[in-house]
DNA sequence: AATGGAAACTGTAACGTTACAGTTTTTGAG
DNA sequence: CTCAAAAACTGTAACGTTACAGTTTCCATT
């Protein structure tokens, strides 16, 4: 047995991955010691310390994951649960790489636990919970009442919100001020001149649909202008639909003189509607668009932008849950990025 | 000591997730019948098998993945390495949705693990291999002599490329036909009476610059007409200097009169130029493109689109890694992709 | 009745880490 | 010089899994 051990001792030394063994081997420590001086615990001597840590670099030690995940149940992981349906989405890897560029310099790797609308939305939190695949979830796709928040409340599970809810929960959250923005937008356009303002929303059932509507209905209040409704389409439709909504508004008999999109894919099927209706942007109507990449703008210069940064909501969500893992209050882990403000081309 | 076993037994059976301690509390078997069990081992008698896999359906048991990966090494991971620095590369979420797609049915789970072209590519392999992070490696943005490819070659380490390589190494890969895309637009263009025509390519330092341009060079040679050299923008440039650059070219004594685009996002920059130049789409130039998403059809129906499937590709090249970790030759894990002609909308 | 062997099952050890409960050494107070 | 306590260090066990080397049971053969 004790030969064993030695035995041990020697193939650490020698062959593959240095481990905690091989360090103490070569230290002449015990196992333990190493592993506290790594850690820079008190009770080890500054001196040992430097040694350990010198060595540690030298050989180029790695904690191994599986061994830590398996003693403290830690995971080092971060899950970001996505809807994998979704068309054009473009913006989902700026949220990707923003989670990306945040968690690089920690220990945390990220994964990504997708979903069909085919199937519970529940599923893929269930599963992280329950197998404890992660340490903290992100979600997208944020719903008023998410049953999904509940969930990982009640569970005491560590998670941040793209998009807040109504639930009344204090969570972490980053959102976007789409009321701001939706305000901004019916200003910017009765300054153009436009008084009939129509709203290309998200979909009904996602929390910013009521931010943006609501700013929508409160500008065009304060403007004393029109809204027309436009009901029959949803930024997250497939863009031949809403470009065929769009046109058939645009040929009522009292057709919007300005419209507000609420992605930049959505302007894309504005416009296209818009130029098969024999209209001119910037002359006949004019469009406010949420944008990602300036490819809308740099297309048809006279559109009206406002950014959003998916990069930088990336960053936040991911800050958010892990300080929501290290114990932070949710109410002090919730950030809204306030829109810059309507950027007019000056080409 | 043994009082200590048993009281390990209770706490498993009662809290908690369920071990295989637990199942082998609950049938009376030793852990290790009911570990050989679950994975149908020759050895243990068909009634055990059927009890012990039902009592570990009723309990809802999963393996622990660190007990696993600890012991077997195996991390029942796959590792997609990206490039985060790309602004607007919206297809690498169709990949990572493919991707995600065929992992969704396997016991694997996907990592994303990124980097920064202001530090060595080759950091994120090492790191991936020397930690053994992941079981396999998905690459994207593959140069002809990529030493990533040599590096996991050398090391054993199983992996797909996205794209060929020029290395002459035996690799598993998925690729679009570039070379036969590049063709089939040089013949659509001339059958529609275009004869000078200009090639906005990748960045040179990507495989499938080499099999696009070549495709170009070899259709504008059968097609006995004119190449047009448009050597100073790439499809991965930021639009607005693609917009610069083909704007010059098309103001240039002898300009061209059909265009390629090697991305869905280049096709933009080459309509605003053709438009901000006073020419008309369709009557005074064509363009033929690559898109992934309806966008710029649905903008401009009078360009030219041959699909390229992303997702797709995701799904092959999951398969393929998969396959490589089972110990599959690389020579069969090499799939193409072949376009399926230039579309035309008769809308 | 003895024996060989197949079938079915099991205990032990180990993967790399850390919590815990020590043990040894040093220091300082009396 | 004694003794208590602080400082520095260590061994053991355990997390959940599986490879390996048994052990037991039972049946067919001689």
């Amino acid at each position: 047995m004790n030969d064993q051990h030695r035995n041990g001792q020697n193939e650490a030394a020698a062959g593959g991955r240095p481990t905690l063994k091989t360090i103490a081997f070569m230290t002449g420590l015990g196992v333990t010691t190493v592993s506290r001086a790594l850690k820079d615990a008190p009770d080890i001597g500054e001196e040992t310390k430097k040694r350990v840590q010198l060595v540690a670099r030298q050989v180029g030690y790695r904690p191994n994951r599986a061994g830590v995940r398996l003693r403290t149940g830690k995971t080092n992981v971060i899950s970001l649960v996505l809807n994998t349906d979704e068309q054009l989405m473009g913006f989902i890897s700026d949220i990707i790489y923003g989670v990306s560029e945040e968690l690089a310099s920690s220990s945390y790797h990220l994964i990504l636990t997708p979903y069909s609308s085919r199937n519970d939305p529940m599923d893929p939190i269930r599963y992280v919970v329950e197998t404890h695949s992660a340490d903290g979830i992100i979600i997208s796709q944020t719903e008023p009442n998410d049953p999904r928040v509940r969930y990982l409340t009640e569970h005491g599970f560590p998670f941040a919100t793209h998009g807040r809810t109504h639930t009344g929960i204090e969570h972490p959250w980053h959102d976007f001020d789409n009321h701001a923005f939706a305000m901004q937008a019916v200003r910017a356009l009765v300054a153009k001149g436009r008084r009939r303002l129509a709203l290309l929303a998200p979909s009904p059932k996602l929390t910013y649909y009521r931010h943006m509507s609501d700013g929508f209905a409160e500008g065009v209040e304060e403007q004393g202008c029109a809204a027309i409704p436009f009901r029959d389409a949803w930024v997250d439709m497939p863009v031949e639909q809403i470009k065929a909504a769009a046109t058939a508004l645009l040929r009522r008999s009292t057709p919007p003189d300005g419209l507000v999109s609420g992605s930049g894919a959505g302007a894309f099927a504005l416009v296209a509607a818009i130029e098969e209706c024999g209209l001119q942007l910037g002359r006949d109507i004019d469009i406010v668009t949420k944008q990602s990449t300036p490819l809308v703008q740099m297309f048809r210069p006279q559109i009206l932008v406002v950014n959003e940064d998916f990069r930088l909501a990336g960053r936040e969500l991911a800050r958010a849950v892990r300080a929501s893992i290290d114990g932070t209050a949710p109410a002090s882990l919730q950030t809204l990025a306030v829109p810059g403000g309507v950027e007019i081309q000056t080409a």
